[in-house]
DNA sequence: TTGGAATGTCAACAACACTGACGTATTGTC
DNA sequence: GACAATACGTCAGTGTTGTTGACATTCCAA
């Protein structure tokens, strides 16, 4: 029913109706599932989460980035996060410097060890995101980073934009 | 340094380059949030979370499917599965009822309670998508999808094939 | 200089996933 | 009919990750 009042706007809109639409939420749920398998394996192994995977991605593509930064991309609060952030101080892989201009900053490196968990993570999660842009083709990636940055909050989206400057 | 491995191989293959791929990577990441952003705001309100969402939602998928092929769908233990369909089912959103053949299967259907919340979730997350998709254009949401399905794992992407069956 | 804003930390709690073990009802097989 | 296997539910315990509340430190501006 209401497929057909997409459809009667013409064959252009096919791509609208709401069939196309619960299968794309779909793979979505499933895709996000496997994006994440292979990291939580290796996450798991040695005692960390998923929040530890993205504090340690987005202090290595931001290094010397501060608390409240990290806050703004990863969404959480910063008790979450304060906690992550934590372990792998102790842990030897992130150190907090005490910023230079303002005090009230903590900024955020990798230590070696922590470029080394950094790697092997984004080693097995660049392997299937790899696997699956060789098998759909270059085409096919365009249209799929496109639909994934119309589906960002804007301000996410301004964060994103961000980083991709270092393009 | 990788890059350049890559890059050598001709033009074609640029899409593949490491800093392509981390991009898609954060991409994931930031839309994912957004795709989820809209419904988790609606069950927060009636004090659900994403695990009632996905319940209710391949119920209402698959309606009178078994507790078993809903533990494979979702790919979590029954005791999470559980704990998520005692509350739909005591809330009245849910019902249970002894398979007729195997007298040991629980087929789930969802009231119309469940029903209405079933389409104030999908209609929320369907408008992102929808949005999504208009603003891209078909071409590109092919490529999404493509990209998607070659993202899952071989296992999911058998869930997800029999979803698509009723195409 | 003093009060408010910003930054970050500690403590307690809730949601949701996990493992392991057990109980019950039903089915299918030897 | 005995017995193993299957499907489902539940209890107990644990861990990650999110939340709110309270608090210490630092900076800045009236």
């Amino acid at each position: 029913m209401r497929d057909n009042r997409n459809e009667m706007r013409g064959p252009d809109l096919l791509f609208l109706t709401d069939e196309q639409l619960r299968k794309g939420i779909e793979a979505m749920f499933f895709a996000y599932r496997g994006f994440t398998a292979d990291p939580d394996r290796v996450l798991s192994e040695k005692g960390y989460g998923r929040a530890h995977h993205r504090a340690v991605h987005f202090i290595h593509r931001s290094p010397g980035t501060t608390v409240n930064n990290l806050l703004g991309i990863l969404g959480v609060t910063k008790q979450s996060l304060n906690r992550v952030l934590r372990s792998l101080i102790d842990d030897g892989l992130v150190e907090s410097k005490v910023g230079t201009q303002d005090k009230r900053e903590r900024h955020l490196y990798l230590t070696p060890a922590g470029h080394a968990l950094e790697t092997e993570l984004s080693e097995v999660q660049t392997a299937r995101v790899r696997s699956a842009y060789r098998a759909a083709g270059p085409e096919a990636v365009q249209g799929f980073r496109t639909v994934l940055e119309a589906m960002m909050d804007t301000e996410m989206r301004r964060y994103f934009d961000k980083l991709k400057e270092t393009e």
